[in-house]
This record gives structure tokens, C-alpha cells and sequence, in this order.
DNA sequence: ATCAAACTACTATATTTGTAGTATACATTA
DNA sequence: TAATGTATACTACAAATATAGTAGTTTGAT
């Protein structure tokens, strides 16, 4: 079950769902800023989704309640890889020099990037 | 000067071209594996990266020698940004224990990994 | 000089994406 | 129950994308 890549405007849409947990069309609207797409817009786009399988829906009444199909960890996994792959020859020790040198750190602000991931780490492991 | 981002087959061209450093329609052609795109859909490609501003060439006699004008390393910068910022809240340490999480990697492996990105970095230190 | 190969320019077309309208069904309330 | 608001289904359509064909020009080899 190989994953689809998100268009633009699809991604615009998951990253709502993904932080709402689920939601109704007009929940995604309202977490528009400034100029908001047409309700009818979203409404065909999570139709989109629900046909590539990001998300699926059930009924509340006449309304759709949608929820997502794929994780937002199942889909960054799939694009991190993607971009190590194709940027960084699949090294994360690449990856990692590449962050450092774009930021201008050198190699004790490394070191200290490097305690914060083990933080998170722990963190992480402390909720299993 | 924001960059647009590539579609899939612009990117497969332009890793041939960054590759290549410098390519003519028949070079990028030879590195397709397997089923070739038309000699006739490589140049068009081309033309649109160079709309794009991806690309530029010169003219070898009446032949279009295209070389990128955004370096792979721009472009990396610009995907890379963008992953860390819509699925890592911008936080490179929760991407290093969200790659840790992936493979089953434990602190010490962690550790391990961020000796290989020391390592990368003097190396490109050394190059300037 | 002629022919074939290589290359470009221009054009074409199917598919996907982005965006939204219209018609209709349901629900709420005056 | 008639009017109003809310949601869905269906349709539409322009722009972008992916792919390639054709015609014509240039060049290299005989």
C-alpha cells in the first residue's frame, strides 16, 4: 500500500484534519486565515482525500464527520524518507551536517542539537 | 526570488542535470534506466525548468547545452526547510528522534550517527 | 553535394489539480 | 408549515502537468 503524494492544496487540508483529529467542512474553513476557499472547495477536496485514502468519514446526523485514514507520522515518515533519499544519498548524518552549516552552527551547537533530540527521545519513550 | 517547487518530472531532469553538472537533451535521455521518456518530452521538460528559472543553457554550435542556475544545495535548503516546518514545528531535534523512533535506533545509536555528522562537517570544513 | 542523424521549435492531447457553482435534501425556527 | 440556513452531490472549467508527435534546420559522413 504504497502512498500517494498530496498535492498542495490536499496537504493544506490533511495538516487541518491532522491537528483537529477530525472535523466537519466548515471546522477546516474556519482554520483558514485571510482569504478562505470557497465551503465547496474543501468539500471536493476531501472528497479527493477520501478516494486516495487519506481520510474517511462518518455520518452525524446528514453531516460528515471526517477523520484521517493515514497518520500524520505514517505520511512524514514517508516524505523524510523521500528526502533523505533523494537529497542527502539516504545519509542522516548528511542530513544533520547540511542543517548545521545552513544555521552557521559548528560542531558544540551540534552537540547541543544533539541533547535536545535525546531529549525528545525520552519524551517520546516515557508515553509507552 | 522564492523558488517554485518542481513537479516529479522536473525533479527526476534536474537530478539528472545537478548530476551531470552540464547536459545536452541526449545525455539526460542516457540516464533513464529502463523506460525512456521521448527524446521530444526531455527537451520540452527542459524548457519549462528553464521558464522556471531551474536551468539555462548555452548553444554549442545549434545544440542546447543546459547547466542549473539554482544548485542542488539551494533547492535541498528549500525542501528540507519546508519538511521541518510542517512536520517537525521547525524543530530539527524532534526530526533526529523522530528518524531515531523510525529505526529503531536507541540513544547510543543515536549518539553514534551525530559522530558521523562531526565527522561530515570537518570534512566540508576542509574543503574551504 | 546528398543523405542520415541529431537537434530544436512548435503544437497537441490526455490527465490532474485547483477552484467553485448549482441543485437538492435536510433541519430549524418563526 | 413555510422560510431560512446548512450540508451534500454533481457538474464545470481553467490552469498546470506529463507526454510526445511533426516539421524543419543543422551537421557529419560518404
Amino acid at each position: 500500500m504504497d502512498l500517494k503524494s498530496l498535492t498542495k492544496a490536499e496537504e493544506q487540508i490533511m495538516q487541518i484534519i491532522w491537528k483537529l483529529r477530525e472535523a466537519i467542512v466548515k471546522d477546516v474553513l474556519a482554520q483558514f486565515e485571510g482569504s478562505k476557499p470557497a465551503y465547496t472547495t474543501i468539500a471536493t477536496v476531501l472528497s479527493v482525500l477520501e478516494k486516495k485514502g487519506f481520510v474517511s468519514h462518518r455520518k452525524i446526523g446528514n453531516t460528515k464527520l471526517f477523520t484521517p485514514t493515514i497518520s500524520k507520522a505514517e505520511y512524514t515518515k514517508f516524505q523524510f524518507t523521500s528526502l533523505l533519499g533523494n537529497y542527502f544519498n539516504g545519509s542522516f548524518p548528511k542530513m544533520a551536517s547540511f542543517f548545521a552549516k545552513e544555521n552557521d552552527m559548528d560542531i558544540s551547537d551540534l552537540e547541543k542539537i544533539m541533547k535536545e533530540a535525546e531529549k525528545e527521545m525520552k519524551k517520546d519513550q516515557e508515553k509507552n
